[in-house]
DNA sequence: ACCTGAACACCGTTCAAGT
DNA sequence: ACCTGAACACCGTTCAAGT
């Protein structure tokens, strides 16, 4: 007994959902038939198989991080919100980038915050090889974090833990840097310190 | 007909090559049996499943990743000397380091290398919340540096490539920008003085 | 043009049986 | 203590057959 008109859009969106919350592991065709009401076999007439599926659901999430909106009075500010921006976006979809990652597709991804990037940093006066190094070092600054945070958050209990690990004597005689790596950090806010301080750093140092 | 005496390490060698060469998806159990010369379910009497087979391949990596030895005269030198080990270390096994990641294990992976890094971190004079942050700076830099380097490496031939979009016009008439975007970054280079220009001025600024 | 079930060649894992 | 083959419940994919 057939459903109507199963279309190739609903297939993306229930395989993005199911991704989405438990990862592409998750997705299996007989699964995803399942949940549409439809046999195994019609989704292979709309999408050709599992691994061209997944490259579409790729392919959306990169178009979705290239839609970028500056904002902000100076080009350090709105560089600023680009990395704050691309941040929430990339952690909003953590499988879904990682799958990006695995398809060697994060540069081209990039690739429209870089110009937004340019944009500013051209702003701040900054010019040629410099103004590429500026835009590459907030790129890779917001990927790295964003890789670090997330496998923090991800991370099991550890053994030995972070709390038993730095107290006073394996820091060396110092307890407030001992209590600093032992507390979880404040990613928010870390982020945008960080950003802030390289991206001062970076458009300050232009008259040398 | 049975082989002599099939033992936990001999498989965890075969699988780790494997996983090493061509990634976790190569690692079968039926495939490692054929490999080894044994039936299948030998396999699993000496390391439980596959799971726990990749898990023990994982901690083995950890454990590698841990022995950093720190070069250099003076404390700057060796931060950088320990980044660069690292990054060479992550380099040589990107299959065994995406488990570690996926695992949530990479902190505890980094573990020795923050030890390391407090400890020159104090010898430069960084006390407290101040040195904790320089740590976790020179950590999230190496680790950024790598995933993005490694992704721009596999990345597959892309449309528009960047030598089309990074044309003078793009590039908002910065021919030299264009060029350097378009280029293929020297990562070797580009990473001893991105982590130089860090460290520099992680320990540089300690009197504010 | 779109959908279907049956069949194929793979998986990881369990288990009772061997030595 | 260690190894085995058979069997189970899954996969992704192909294909001839339907409408």
């Amino acid at each position: 007994m057939a459903r109507e008109s199963l279309t190739r859009e609903e297939i993306l969106v229930a395989a993005g959902s199911l991704v989405r919350r438990h990862g592409p592991a998750a997705l299996t065709m007989r699964g995803l038939a399942a949940e549409l009401g439809t046999a195994v076999t019609s989704i292979y007439w709309h999408v050709g198989n599992r691994e061209s599926l997944l490259d579409a659901l790729v392919e959306r999430t990169v178009e979705e991080l290239g839609e970028i909106q500056p904002r902000g009075r100076t080009p350090a500010a709105r560089v600023v919100s680009v990395a704050r921006t691309l941040r929430r976006e990339l952690r909003a979809r953590p499988h879904l980038i990682a799958m990006v990652h695995e398809r060697g597709l994060t540069e081209r991804m990039f690739l429209p915050a870089q110009q937004a990037l340019v944009h500013e940093v051209h702003a701040a006066g900054l010019r040629g090889a410099r103004a590429a190094q500026a835009v590459r070092a907030v790129q890779f600054q917001v990927v790295g974090y964003v890789l670090v945070e997330r496998n923090r958050e991800r991370a099991p209990r550890q053994r030995p833990a972070e709390e038993e690990l730095w107290h006073t004597a394996t820091a060396e005689q110092d307890p407030s840097l001992a209590r600093a790596l032992a507390a979880p950090a404040d990613h928010e806010r870390l982020f945008t310190v960080s950003v802030r301080a390289l991206v001062d750093g970076l458009l300050r140092d232009r008259e040398e």
